[in-house]
DNA sequence: AGCACGCCGACT
DNA sequence: GTCGGCGTGCTC
C-alpha cells in the first residue's frame, strides 16, 4: 500500500483547533487527500472531533511522529480561508493575548455551512394524473401548478391558499410526485441606482472623500462626525455603492441587534434588496446561508453585530462602523476584543477603507482624526434642513421643584405647552425602578444588597427591591427589618416609575408611557410600545437609556433630562465622555424630522464642561476639556490606553508581552504594567481605564479588594486573563 | 458505597 | 473549550 512505502513521507499539516492552546497542532494528511493553508478540516482532539483550519503545511519537527493523528475530514467544497483572514486571526489573537484557535472559532461559527448545500425537497405534477375526487382546495393547487414548474411543499400550499395536508393528499394519490429542487438560488444583488437620494453639499463632500479612499493602496480610516439626523446613513450607502461598483463586498457593523431592522429597511429603499443580516439571534438556516454566501461572494453586503467582523468574506472592500463610540462593540467574554478597533485592523491588513461614524465620536477617534491619522468628515447640519434642538439647562439649586417633586416648574411648563400644541415629549432618566434608595425614617436603616454593597432599588410595579448590580431581589417588607417599625420606609430620589407617577398626577389627560427594560411584558411589549411612540400614540414618554437610540420619533418636540448629572460623579474615567454621548443622543432626537425641538437639562452643576458643551453645541470644546481633564488627572491623555492587568499562573508570558508593548509604545501612550494587587487598587480608585475580565482564583489579595466586583461581575476562572485597552493604531 | 462538585492537566 | 481523572465531602 502507498502509505506503507518507507520512501514516501507522509504529509503533515499544522491545524488550528478551536481550543485555548497556544498554537496549532500537527496532524497527518490522509493519503490521497490534499490541503492548503486555510483548508477547513475536522480533526480528532482528545476524545472528540473538532472543526479547525490548516494554518501551515510546514512539517513541525518537534512533535513525536508516533503521536500524530490523521485529519478525519477535509471540507473541500468550502473555499479555504484566505491569507488576509488568517493574518487577521493571528493578529487578533496576538493583540488579545488569546489563543489563535479561539479567534478562529469566531470565524467558524456555522458548522452547517461547511456541508455541501442540501437540495430542497419539492413536488411536481405527474403529467396527466388527475385526483380521483376533486375538491376546491385540490383544484386550486392544480391551477396554481398550471405552469408545470416544481414547487416547495410549503410554498405551494401558501400560493394556493391551502394547508400542507392537501399537498400531502395529492402526493399520496400519485397526482404529485416528490422531487429534489436545486438549492436556493443566490440572493439578488443590490441595484446601485435603484433609488439614489439627492444629497446635501456636506453629504456629497463626505461621499466624494470616501470614494477617494478606495484608491489609497494602503487602506485608510475615516471618521464621519455628523449630528443626529445629518444623514450619515445616506453617506454610507454611497460608500457601499462604490465598494460594490469595484466588485467588493461591504460590511456594516452596528452596536446592537435592535438597530438592524430599520437599517435593513432603509437599505432596501436605497438598493431595492435586503442585505444579509448577521448577529447572534439569526436562525441556523440564515446563518448557514449568510456564511456560505459571504464565502462564495454571492452575498455582497452584510449588516451585522460585532461578530460579523469574523465572517470569511471572499472580497471584502469596506467596513462601516456605525455609532463607533458605542461600548457594545467591546466583547468581554471569551476573546475580549473591540470590534471597532479590530475593524480598523482588518481594513489595514487587507488594504481597504474603514469608516467610523458617530454623532458623538469617542475621544480616541476624535484624537486620531485631529492628529491626521483618520480622515475627518463633518456633517454639522440636519439633512432635512430642520434646526437642531435648542438646549437649555435648568439649575436645580435655583429653580428646582418643591420637596417631593422631581420636575422643575420650567420643565412642567414646557411639557404643558408641548402637550397643548399636540407635540410629543420625552422625559429621560437613566434610572430604572421607582426610587434608587429606600430607608427607614425612624432608625435610618438603608436597604442594601446581600451580595454586593449596592443600594436596593425599589420597583413599585413589581413590589420588589432589586439590586441593579447583580440581579438579587427581595420583596418589599411591610416593616423595617431593623427597628420593626411599620410604615416607616421612605423612597429617596426618583426613578422612571416615580417620574411617571408625577406626570400622571400633573397631566391626567395625557397619554403617558414608560419605556424601561425591566417592565413586565418583555421585549415584545417594548417593541410594540416603541412603535406606539413612533406613530405618535403617546404624549409623554418616560424612558431610560433604551430610548436614546434606534427608533425615530417624528412627533417628538421636547426632551427633558431629569438628572443630567447622573453618571458624571462615578469613578469611571470615561464618565464625562459617556454622559456627553448619551445626552447628546437623547436630546438630539427632539425635532429631528420637523425641527423646532427643545431640550431641557435639569442639573445641579450647570458649569460642568459636559453640560456647557451640550448647551453651546460646541463639541470641540467638550473634546478639548475632556483631553485636558484626563491629562491633569494623570490618565493617558488620548483616551487610548491604559493598563495591562496581569494575573493567573502563566504570568511570565503575559508580563513579557506587556513589557514589549510598553517598550514599543510611543511617548504619548502611558502604558503601565500593573500587578494584580496594584491593578485592584488602581481600579478601586478609578485611576485607570480598564476593565477586569476575570482572574485566577488563587489571587487572594485581588479577591479581597474586589469582592464586590466579583460578586457582581464575571465568574473567576482559571488560567491567564489579560485585558489590554489600547488603541491598536500605533501597532499597525 | 455512591455520587455531585470543583480543581486541574491534557488535548497534536 | 471540553473531557476525564481525582480528591473532598455529603447523602441514600
Amino acid at each position: 500500500m502507498l502509505f506503507d512505502d518507507p520512501d514516501i513521507k507522509e504529509t503533515i499539516a499544522s491545524v488550528l483547533v478551536p481550543v485555548a492552546v497556544p498554537g496549532a497542532y500537527t496532524y497527518k494528511v490522509p493519503p490521497g487527500q490534499s490541503v492548503v493553508p486555510g483548508t477547513i478540516v475536522k480533526v480528532p482532539l482528545g476524545s472528540r472531533e473538532v472543526i479547525g483550519a490548516v494554518w501551515d503545511i510546514e512539517p513541525d519537527a518537534a512533535i513525536n511522529p508516533n503521536k500524530l493523528k490523521y485529519i478525519s475530514r477535509v471540507y473541500d467544497t468550502t473555499p479555504p480561508l484566505d491569507k488576509d483572514l488568517r493574518r487577521f486571526v493571528d493578529w487578533v489573537a496576538n493583540w488579545t493575548l488569546g489563543a489563535p484557535g479561539m479567534v478562529l472559532r469566531m470565524v467558524l461559527r456555522s458548522e452547517e455551512a461547511l456541508e455541501p448545500e442540501a437540495p430542497v425537497p419539492g413536488v411536481r405534477r405527474i403529467e396527466g394524473a388527475e385526483p380521483e375526487r376533486s375538491t376546491a382546495a385540490r383544484s386550486r393547487v392544480l391551477a396554481t401548478m398550471e405552469d408545470g414548474f416544481a414547487w416547495t411543499r410549503s410554498g405551494l400550499a401558501h400560493a394556493a391558499g391551502v394547508s400542507a395536508s392537501v399537498i400531502d393528499g395529492l402526493l399520496h394519490h400519485n397526482v404529485l410526485e416528490a422531487v429534489l429542487l436545486p438549492a436556493a438560488p443566490p440572493p439578488p444583488k443590490p441595484q446601485l441606482d435603484y433609488a439614489r437620494k439627492t444629497l446635501t453639499p456636506a453629504q456629497e463632500a463626505a461621499v466624494a472623500g470616501l470614494v477617494k479612499c478606495f484608491d489609497t493602496a494602503t487602506g485608510s480610516v475615516s471618521l464621519i462626525d455628523g449630528v443626529t439626523g445629518s444623514g450619515k446613513t445616506e453617506v454610507y450607502f454611497e460608500a457601499i455603492a462604490e465598494a460594490l461598483r469595484r466588485d467588493r463586498q461591504a460590511l456594516v457593523l452596528l452596536p446592537e441587534i435592535s438597530l438592524t431592522e430599520q437599517f435593513l429597511r432603509r437599505f432596501e429603499q436605497r438598493f431595492g434588496v435586503y442585505p444579509a443580516e448577521w448577529h447572534s439571534e439569526i436562525t441556523v438556516k440564515n446563518r448557514t446561508r449568510v456564511w456560505r454566501g459571504v464565502a462564495s461572494g454571492d452575498v455582497r453586503v452584510v449588516i451585522g453585530a460585532r461578530s460579523a467582523l469574523f465572517l470569511p468574506f471572499r472580497e471584502l472592500g469596506l467596513i462601516i462602523v456605525d455609532e463607533e463610540h458605542d461600548a457594545a462593540f467591546k466583547q468581554d467574554d471569551r476573546v475580549p476584543y473591540s470590534a471597532r478597533d479590530m475593524a480598523v485592523v482588518r481594513g489595514h491588513l487587507s488594504k481597504f477603507p474603514v469608516v467610523l461614524a458617530s454623532a458623538t465620536p469617542s475621544v480616541e477617534s476624535r484624537v486620531n482624526a485631529d492628529l491626521g491619522r483618520y480622515e475627518l468628515f463633518e456633517l454639522p447640519e440636519r439633512a432635512s434642513g430642520a434646526d437642531l434642538p435648542e438646549l437649555d439647562a435648568i439649575d436645580m439649586r435655583v429653580e428646582g421643584p418643591e420637596r417631593g417633586r422631581w420636575l422643575a416648574p420650567r420643565l412642567v411648563h414646557a411639557l404643558k405647552d408641548t402637550f397643548a400644541a399636540g407635540g410629543q415629549s420625552l422625559l429621560f432618566l437613566n434610572r430604572r425602578g421607582y426610587a434608587p434608595l429606600t430607608l427607614c425614617r425612624t432608625c435610618g436603616h438603608r436597604f442594601q444588597c446581600a451580595h454586593c454593597s449596592a443600594w436596593l432599588v425599589e420597583h413599585r410595579f413589581q413590589k420588589k427591591l432589586v439590586c441593579h448590580h447583580c440581579g438579587h431581589f427581595e420583596k418589599v417588607p411591610d416593616k423595617c427589618p431593623s427597628c420593626q417599625g411599620v410604615d416607616t420606609l421612605v423612597a429617596c430620589g426618583p426613578g422612571v416609575e416615580r417620574i411617571a407617577e408625577e406626570v400622571s398626577d400633573l397631566f391626567p389627560q395625557a397619554r403617558t408611557l414608560v419605556l424601561s427594560s425591566d417592565l413586565p411584558g418583555g421585549p415584545e411589549r417594548l417593541k410594540r410600545e416603541m412603535k406606539i411612540v413612533e406613530e405618535g400614540g403617546a404624549d409623554i414618554v418616560i424612558g431610560t437609556q433604551l430610548v436614546a437610540k434606534g427608533h425615530n420619533f417624528p412627533k417628538l418636540k421636547l426632551v427633558g433630562v431629569i438628572d443630567a448629572d447622573l453618571g458624571l460623579a462615578h469613578g469611571d474615567p470615561r464618565a464625562a465622555e459617556k454622559t456627553f454621548q448619551l445626552l447628546a443622543q437623547v436630546t438630539g432626537r427632539a425635532g429631528r424630522v420637523h425641527g423646532g425641538g427643545i431640550g431641557l437639562l435639569q442639573t445641579y452643576c450647570a458649569e460642568h464642561p459636559v453640560i456647557r458643551a451640550l448647551l453651546s453645541g460646541d463639541k470641540a470644546a467638550f473634546y478639548k476639556a475632556e483631553i485636558d481633564a484626563r491629562r491633569s488627572a494623570g490618565l493617558p491623555p488620548f483616551g487610548r490606553l491604559a493598563a495591562v492587568i496581569v494575573s493567573g499562573p502563566d504570568k511570565t508570558f503575559a508580563e513579557g508581552y506587556a513589557r514589549a508593548l510598553a517598550r514599543a509604545a510611543p511617548a504619548d501612550q502611558a502604558v503601565t504594567l500593573l500587578g494584580p494587587a496594584e491593578a485592584a487598587l488602581a481600579m478601586v480608585r478609578g485611576r485607570y481605564r480598564f476593565r477586569l475580565l476575570a482572574m485566577a482564583p488563587r489571587q487572594f489579595d485581588l479577591q479581597s479588594y474586589l469582592r464586590h466586583w466579583l460578586a457582581c461581575g464575571p465568574k473567576p476562572s482559571r488560567g491567564l486573563r489579560v485585558q489590554v485597552d489600547i488603541d491598536p493604531q500605533h501597532f499597525l
